[in-house]
DNA sequence: TTGACATAAATACAGATGTATGATATAATA
DNA sequence: TATTATATCATACATCTGTATTTATGTCAA
């Protein structure tokens, strides 16, 4: 990436300000004001960071500056209670969003999950842990996935034997769980933890 | 908060894919293509969201609305190594950030750190993880902190008995470390971990 | 039935906004 | 020295954009 000149820099500093301030980028205006210069001053900056790759635009188009690789973060529902519909139906009824990045989230499918439990404390998911869960095709052996035994949701350790589920807490005080009616929901993508006080 | 009709909620919604698409709000005109509807109509409609209090609204301002509780993330940096003069200096040679809720880092001076080792994994702090440290004045007995033990970083348990510093590794194969040369330099207050594969 | 509200349209206007053009000056570079 | 990049200004223009006004229809509660 080329070098920016003083100028250069400060301009794209205050866009960056700006836009961490108003969730809107500056327009050319805008930017103009702040540096008391003039409209076609701004607009040879822009044009510079543009070609030496720091800004992309937008033609023609209000408030059309933007970032090459701006972080950019989805809303995922923080669901109160998994059930068989899960991923089936749109999630609506979600009492709580964490916003994701979106370089982690793709285009995957996810919903949220507060840990309730010691069950997989040794895996470093604690009691009111956040996790992100994504709905995946295939969970390999000791991937963390959400399951649903018996219509109950619980948070553990997928392993696959002879074509037989096998789901074990880290936590050995409890017992391995194995039934023919389990439904793997997801797996485990992201976790989040928030100390509070 | 008021009920919406089934077409406020719909015009919501739209705008809250647009944001969530282009990072910028839709103009009136934009929202009034993507439904075919008059611009007084969806005059109409943002009218009502507002006094809903669903949406906010710059007055005469290209792209001005808003949405009340707006997330707003903090670019936070994560920092290769930690030193004496974290804090007091600008934190310019970072490599990366992580973005965090403004409602996370509140007003305070933070930065982030990847963990390395295992000393903390029974609490949950794993190699990979990435720790949010916070500068707080009085770290309490228990809390989790970063600190400089003769010139390096370590992420231990703080505690303070007749005056004296000891941190402790909650992996218990690590000796408690006690030293006249501790700084603390922070308190975390978030992590991150994300699951890859 | 009257009023409040939701829905929708058409039109007009002022000001916001991106863009184009032309000009001047300086500094660095080939 | 000629050229290129930088920095700046002034001005003009087309169109984008928010806003105001007016009209109309249907629904529902008081």
């Amino acid at each position: 990436m080329k070098e920016l000149t003083e100028k250069q820099r400060k301009v794209l500093n205050f866009i960056n300000e700006f836009y961490a301030d108003n969730a809107m980028m500056p327009t050319v205006r805008e930017i103009a004001g702040h540096f008391k210069l003039s409209i076609g001053s701004i607009q040879q900056h822009l044009n510079s960071l543009q070609t030496k790759g720091y800004l992309t635009k937008r033609d023609s188009i209000s408030r059309g500056i933007d970032f090459p690789n701006r972080q950019n973060f989805t809303p995922v529902a923080v669901l109160g209670s998994v059930h068989a519909g899960t991923f089936l139906e749109q999630i609506e009824d979600a009492s709580d969003y964490v916003y994701i990045n979106t370089n982690v989230t793709r285009n995957r499918k996810c919903f949220a999950l507060k840990v309730k439990g010691d069950s997989m404390e040794p895996s470093g998911i604690f009691e009111g842990d956040t996790i992100v869960v994504s709905k995946e095709d295939k969970p390999y052996n000791g991937d963390v996935v959400v399951a649903l035994v018996d219509g109950e949701s619980a948070v553990k350790l997928f392993y696959k034997e002879n074509g037989r589920i096998f789901l074990k807490s880290s936590n050995t005080k409890y017992p391995v769980i194995t039934s023919d009616n389990i439904e793997i929901v997801g797996k485990l993508i992201y976790l989040v933890r928030e100390y509070k006080g």
